[in-house]
DNA sequence: AACCAGGGGCCGG
DNA sequence: CCGGCCCATGGT
């Protein structure tokens, strides 16, 4: 199956810009995903884009919608970009989509992102698919809440979640008690669904608007980890520690609905150039200086 | 409000 | 090689 005069699509920038996990980069532009149950390869180049194996039915059923190619990113963007900070972070990363992914998948996938680093991310999400996720030919589906809710502490802990075991426990027990349904917080509105999602242990402000904004299609919120954090702070509070209610309010203020879109760019912004007050490397340094004095 | 929760990668010595 | 520090955070 091939598409071709999209616009805002590039599929390096979709996938490695931190909205999911379950990928495989092959070459340049060459990835595979596992994602709704299925496992796709995908190919890009200057024209086209080459979706495999994938029937027309299934793009249309399946892909479309995981891609978000129902939604204008044109208008989203000559919007966002009367900003000048967001202009140039579009222009950088011109090609980023948001994906409708699964929130089970999403919840899970969050629970087990807090304090750790993407490559440990994805090894914990793959040893988790290994263990109670379906084969299909010699890739792992993430299991379904049926199959993962038999999983104790012990095996999830042999799959390196480390702390988070008991966190992602108190998830199933609670999905498959039916008393958190995913399905019912679909209908609910967003500080409603937020609250829910925050009932679980291990699941806070910062994993709860991830999943509104990466698999329950809330665009308005405003995921703020440590990178939208120290971003926000040096182009918008002159380089001065804000608080995140601070920075959430800000965002909603200046970005109202797209406010996630926002929030997509810069992360991929801040995280590819490193362009930030407090990076890692200047945090370093400033370390490093304090340590030589005394 | 500071501290802790596994595990692993990275860096300096 | 080894200790120390860090990491898409949240709970106590």
């Amino acid at each position: 199956m091939f598409i071709s005069g999209q616009n805002s699509f590039e599929i390096g920038q979709i996938l490695e810009c931190g909205q999911c996990f379950r990928f495989e980069k092959i070459e340049e532009g060459h990835y595979k995903i596992i994602a709704r149950n299925r496992v796709l390869y995908i190919k890009q180049d200057e024209e086209k884009i080459c979706l495999y194996p994938c029937s027309a039915e299934e793009f249309g059923n399946i892909w479309h919608d995981y891609f978000d190619l129902g939604t204008d990113y044109d208008e989203i963007k000559a919007t966002l970009s009367e900003d000048s900070v967001l202009r140039d972070a579009i222009a950088f990363g011109s090609g980023i989509r948001l994906l409708n992914q699964d929130p089970f998948e999403c919840l899970i996938s969050f629970i087990i992102s807090q304090n750790n680093r993407i490559p440990m991310i994805q090894k914990v999400i793959g040893n988790i698919s290994a263990k109670w996720g379906e084969k299909t030919g010699e890739d792992f589906l993430f299991p379904t809440l049926e199959a993962l809710k038999v999983a104790d502490c012990e095996s999830l802990n042999e799959c390196k979640t480390g702390f988070r075991s008991k966190y992602i426990r108190d998830c199933l027990d609670r999905l498959s008690s039916g008393e958190i349904s995913l399905n019912n917080i679909k209908a609910m509105d967003t500080a409603e669904a937020k609250a829910e999602l925050m009932k679980i242990k291990g699941v806070g402000t910062k994993v709860a608007d991830c999943v509104l904004l990466f698999s329950l299609r809330r665009r308005e919120v405003f995921p703020t980890d440590v990178w939208i954090k120290r971003v926000m702070e040096y182009f918008y509070f002159d380089g001065k520690e804000a608080p995140i209610k601070e920075i959430h309010g800000f965002a909603a203020e200046k970005w109202g609905r797209y406010a996630g879109f926002a929030q997509q760019y810069l992360f991929y912004y801040a995280r590819t150039l490193q362009i930030n007050a407090g990076s890692s490397k200047e945090n370093k340094n400033k370390r490093k200086n304090e340590k030589n004095k005394a």
